[in-house]
DNA sequence: AGCACGCCGACT
DNA sequence: GTCGGCGTGCTC
């Protein structure tokens, strides 16, 4: 018997199945889907096997040392969807595949990740005379089968030891779950004629994708949950997709005061250990709800009937780096596979998400009221070019003012400072010059609480120096504004206000992030600070005023959804205003109060906002009118990585002829770890040949050294 | 990816 | 003379 082999390497030229002899007494524990241990080289590997076949081409071969999964884990419907995610991403087939899993389930050397035991006692049959103490503790089996170590723990372990030893106890071990869920009290809300609508509209499409278009507010999420219990009595299971940074405790507790234990979480916050768990829960058919950020769209449920993505416009379903795929392509792919519905929800739809709905490739349902009856929170605009000078610090004075009476008034007010687009930097008052990272050509971030500046890409740090290394003047200074600037300016204006700080910094500690919003639910905090982590999500009743500090920063990015992004953050912003009884108002502070996307996040209107900004779509021919690609060439050798970038625009020029190509221009970021990057971006509208084209591309410079090349489709930044 | 093999410079 | 630099090639 001969088996097919993946093996664990992310390089594309050993993406290839690599044949191994089993020995006899392996055969019947090798089946397609487990992971192997391999010979690989002068090393050992594991890998997928792929394949079960008689004979092989190659002359010589290994034999593979162990198989080490009891159960297949790369299942039929998994193994596919990989050389779907291939075929779309131009990815290596086992990074593909390798996305898919927790670190415990990726076909990996290292990073094992172990399940955890916990001793349990059992009550044997005996006819010995016991001591009183011994007596006791047998008496605590009383009408229990088992006991655990953590119900035995006020015994003392001598005793345990020795009734084991005389067999009067059984000692054994059980796996244990590392997570536990909060026990909560079972809540059902009833629908709103509305919601109850969207449900059943949602139900009765033919169409496998609907576009949950809600206002901030309108109740999606008992949507959702109403959809999850009508597929769950029909036996069918549910995925719901949310972005990392709304995956919250609040979240979190809706779905399990309905659901109880019936959910594994998904979410980077989770230890390595706790994911491992979740997902043997799944694997083990032990739930029927999966929620989880991306890669939980790989989920092996069976019977999976829907898949729930939430807030479908967010940047975090692309991932980033290889395979760079789609979470909302594969749930849609997958959903066609198995015949099982979509369900994409926001109040902000990408606008290739709404015009699909429009032209009803997506069902498009709308949830146009909020559910507490109330209307949107009234939006003001200050324009900061009147304000400023009158400002202390970032704070205008009818912000200051919006800020003192709602405190007066016992409610609580959300801050939100933008820092899309830039972060807190120094730069020379004299030369004008910033400083930026040797290796990555970036400027570097200044972290006050250590006085050290910090390339955010390669880590590089330097001490802070009030001297500038160009012209030599003691002249650079803190420019930009982080959330902790603006805390001081803030208890500066109102030395007796409780603030609390939201952002990377305070919530990287695990839990902090809970203990914040719990501590602002609680009321013991008057204003919640923080980045857009405050903007998405969160639902406090007594927050009648939110104020952006900054609305436009956003708009300064060099991105073509720059105006998009700026949109949906102010619109979610703006939402967490006013949820409870009490009416809410909005301050946007900005330095533009003429732009469109400010104006129509003001007015909450969304439809105007997508009709303007598709009128520049398709004037500048980008999405959702053309597709785009990225190709990103790079090398070490600045000029090799220019010379191979004009290569590639050649090529696409001869091969893609109704394709648009602009470049090769010198990536945003030129240089990143001393590798220098170009860009060439296409666009098109009909180019049927384009994945074998590039697909060959890839495969050309696979086997060149020195130049890398890296595709990217439907790129979200460029 | 990692490791061996291989062919050219400065040193215990 | 050797140690070691990293370019090239291979892994069933």
């Amino acid at each position: 018997m001969i088996v097919g082999v993946l093996v664990e390497i992310t390089s594309k030229s050993v993406d290839k199945i690599f044949d191994y002899l089993v020995p006899k007494e392996l055969e019947r524990k090798v089946e397609v889907g487990k992971r192997v241990e391999v010979p690989f080289g002068n090393r050992t590997l594991v890998g997928f096997i792929l394949e079960i076949k008689k004979d092989s081409d190659v002359s010589t071969l290994k034999e593979i040392t162990k198989v080490l999964d009891e159960e297949v884990i790369l299942t039929k419907e998994l193994l596919e969807l990989g050389k779907y995610l291939k075929k779309t991403t131009l990815a290596s087939l086992i990074s593909c595949y390798q996305v898919m899993f927790p670190k415990g389930y990726k076909a990996s050397i290292k990073n094992k990740v172990n399940k955890k035991y916990r001793k349990v006692y059992y009550l044997n049959d005996y006819n010995k005379k016991l001591t009183s103490k011994q007596q006791e503790v047998v008496d605590l089996f009383k009408d229990k089968e088992k006991l655990t170590k953590d119900e035995l723990t006020n015994v003392s372990t001598s005793i345990l030891n020795t009734l084991v030893k005389n067999n009067i106890l059984r000692q054994s071990e059980e796996e244990v779950y590392r997570l536990d869920y909060e026990k909560n009290e079972r809540k059902i809300r009833k629908l709103t004629p509305l919601q109850e609508n969207a449900v059943n509209n949602i139900l009765t499409t033919d169409n496998t994708v609907s576009l949950l278009y809600g206002v901030t507010g309108s109740g999606k999420t008992e949507v959702y949950m109403e959809l999850i219990d009508k597929y769950l009595k029909k036996g069918l299971k549910s995925i719901v997709l949310v972005p990392e940074i709304s995956l919250t405790p609040q979240l979190i507790k809706r779905f399990e005061e309905r659901f109880e234990g019936n959910i594994a979480l998904l979410h980077s916050a989770l230890s390595d250990g706790e994911k491992y768990d979740e997902y043997r829960r799944i694997v083990k058919d032990e739930v029927d709800i999966v929620i989880g950020a991306r890669s939980a769209v790989f989920a092996p449920l069976n019977n999976l009937g829907l898949i729930i993505i939430d807030e479908c416009h967010s940047d975090s379903y692309k991932q980033d780096n290889n395979p760079r795929y789609n979470a909302k392509d594969v749930a849609i792919k997958r959903a066609k596979e198995l015949g099982a519905k979509v369900v994409l929800g926001s109040a902000t739809p990408m606008l290739e998400e709404y015009a699909r709905g429009l032209k009803n490739v997506f069902n498009l349902v709308t949830l146009d009221k909020r559910v507490n009856g109330k209307e949107l929170p009234k939006v003001e605009l200050i324009d900061m070019n009147k304000e400023i000078a009158k400002s202390k610090g970032h704070f205008s004075l009818p912000l200051i003012d919006k800020i003192k009476e709602t405190i007066e008034r016992g409610e609580q007010v959300i801050l939100l400072l933008n820092r899309r687009g830039y972060s807190s930097f120094v730069t020379c008052s004299n030369c004008g010059e910033s400083v930026k990272c040797p290796n990555c050509d970036i400027t570097l971030t200044y972290h006050k609480s250590s006085n050290i500046l910090r390339c955010h890409y390669c880590g590089y740090a330097t001490k802070y120096e009030i001297t500038c290394p160009k012209c030599h003047e003691k002249s650079l200074k803190d420019l930009g504004v982080g959330t902790e600037k603006i805390e001081e300016e803030l208890k500066e204006i109102l030395p007796n206000v409780k603030v609390l700080r939201m952002d990377v910094d305070t919530t990287s500690k695990k839990g902090a992030h809970k203990k914040i919003v719990d501590t602002f639910a609680r009321g013991d905090a008057d204003i919640l600070l923080g980045t857009q982590m405050v903007a998405k999500g969160l639902d406090f009743s007594n927050v009648t005023l939110v104020g952006v500090i900054n609305a436009d920063t956003s708009l300064m990015l060099p991105d073509f959804r720059s105006s998009e992004k700026t949109f949906d953050l102010l619109n979610q912003v703006a939402g967490r205003a006013g949820r409870g009884e009490k009416a809410g108002l909005v301050v946007f502070q900005t330095f533009n109060p003429d732009n469109y996307a400010i104006n129509y996040a003001k007015d909450n209107d969304y439809e105007s906002f997508y009709k303007e900004e598709m009128k520049t779509r398709k004037l500048m021919k980008y999405p959702p009118y053309y597709y785009l690609v990225s190709l990103n060439i790079s090398s070490k050798d600045s000029k090799l990585a220019l010379v191979e970038a004009k290569k590639c625009e050649k090529l696409c020029l001869k091969y893609l002829d109704k394709t648009v190509i602009l470049g090769p221009s010198p990536a945003s970021i030129f240089k990143k770890q001393n590798i220098y990057y170009y860009q060439l971006i296409l666009k098109y509208q009909y180019q049927d040949n384009i994945y074998e084209v590039l697909e060959k591309l890839v495969e050309y410079y696979a086997t060149i050294n020195k130049v890398n090349l890296d595709v990217d489709f439907n790129p979200i930044h460029l």
